[in-house]
DNA sequence: GCAAAAGTGTTAGCTTTACACCCATGA
DNA sequence: TCATGGGTGTAAAGCTAACACTTTTGC
């Protein structure tokens, strides 16, 4: 087992995911950040943010250095998605790309320099991406959906407290429908994941809400190879 | 977006799962063959089967020809599991592995050549590994346990009919626990992924059980990126 | 009081689990 | 006829989904 005389390049790309309210509708939905291309290939189209890996970082390191390059957003979670080795996948000399997703709560996103080569795209309502880049955010909004609905990664946009209905919003957001709020809330509780605070939410025409937290002593249901024997994969910034 | 002046090693492993009988109780369990390494790092420990990625293959297409090279086998299944790039992961130069999860039929098996540094080990009773190989097996181990609950790989451990029973025994074996055959039954049959053929097995001390087929018809849950959009990215060879 | 959202209660329908019991075969 | 798994029936328990209803606030 020798390595032989090859040329690979490693880049790393992410699929950042916010939350914010459509023109149209005003409802929340997923938005992501997509950066303009300024050389061949693909020069002019949109892609997603990236860069290529270097010696000393490891792959997520990589990933959350070009985040903040790229589009100036820290996020409050970050997970690989696949890594992305067809051959002809891009034109040019062979890359292959490790490829992750990030959450970022909104405050963060409102951060992010938007400008011409910079903008947010509705993640259900994407152009044309450069290279295999619309097959790659398909399969991310696939990955978030599914695991919505059995761990708690909606915290990721949620501050340290929040109400019941602040994070059924979240999950009606990514999932793309209405939630019965009852049902809700006693999934939410029956799960064990939650622990009320003594605060409640004054200020509406209605009954306060209760604030609630996470309980930090519940762990997550899927956090990596690495995470699962609390190592720390799976980046989750409090 | 540049590449810089890097030198990162690529490489691809696989842990590769069949069910064999234990030795102690005749129950059927997992197995995963090893290698030994014969160079330093870890020279003389055993390892899982990998190698380095031509720059002509794609990562899966590496993952395959290591596999073939390395144990002779070729796998019913083949996915993706992790890119693992921690920079501190190896001794010597930076390396990272695109790892890879197959699993291989009993008849398939048995055909690996197992000498002085090839053997096959019980999954869940491994020695100490090179790098971080035990890391990556639990992971491994994890995923294909959570997945045989609700997708169809069990398929890759039996031939294109089998009784109930033999499915029954694969999950039993690979979840490590009992199951109800009269629930299990109704499960499956529910699922609509099976169709019964007009055959059965006689021969037995006992009524003759009906063999069934895979409808080919009804789709995975998860192959992939590229799979979930009729691309090819799991390898399913039937 | 009224609107609006918070929060509780209730019921039908479905799924899961445990286990009783009959069926078909070889020896 | 007996042992052995194949295959069906059934009922309790648990979960889901739909929706009625009460509570608490601001105006």
């Amino acid at each position: 087992m020798q390595q032989s005389g090859q040329a690979i390049s490693l880049a790393v790309s992410t699929v950042i995911f916010a939350l914010r309210p459509l023109p149209e509708s005003g409802e929340s939905a997923l938005w992501i950040p997509l950066v303009r291309r300024t050389r061949e290939p693909y020069d002019g189209q949109w892609a997603l943010p990236g860069g290529w890996v270097d010696n000393h970082e490891s792959l997520e390191d990589a990933a959350a250095r070009n985040l903040l390059e790229t589009t100036a957003l820290e996020p409050a979670y970050l997970e690989q998605l696949y890594a992305f080795g067809e051959v002809e996948r891009s034109i040019g000399p062979r890359a292959v790309s490790i490829v992750y997703w990030a959450l970022v709560r909104q405050e963060e996103a409102d951060r992010a320099t938007e400008g011409e080569n910079v903008r947010w795209f509705p993640a259900d309502d994407l152009p044309e991406l450069a290279f295999d880049h619309n097959v790659i955010v398909d399969y991310a909004l696939w990955r978030l959906r599914t695991k919505m609905e059995y761990s708690r990664i909606a915290r990721a946009f949620l501050g340290e407290t929040f109400t019941l209905s602040e994070l059924r919003i979240v999950h009606e957001a990514v999932l793309q429908k209405q939630l019965d709020p009852a049902n809700f809330r006693r999934q939410i509780e029956n799960s064990g994941s939650l622990v009320p605070t003594d605060h409640v939410v004054s200020g509406g025409r209605h009954r306060p809400p209760r604030l609630y937290r996470y309980d930090e002593g519940v762990e997550l249901v899927d956090n990596g190879p690495l995470g699962r024997l609390k190592t720390g994969s799976t980046r989750v910034i409090h």
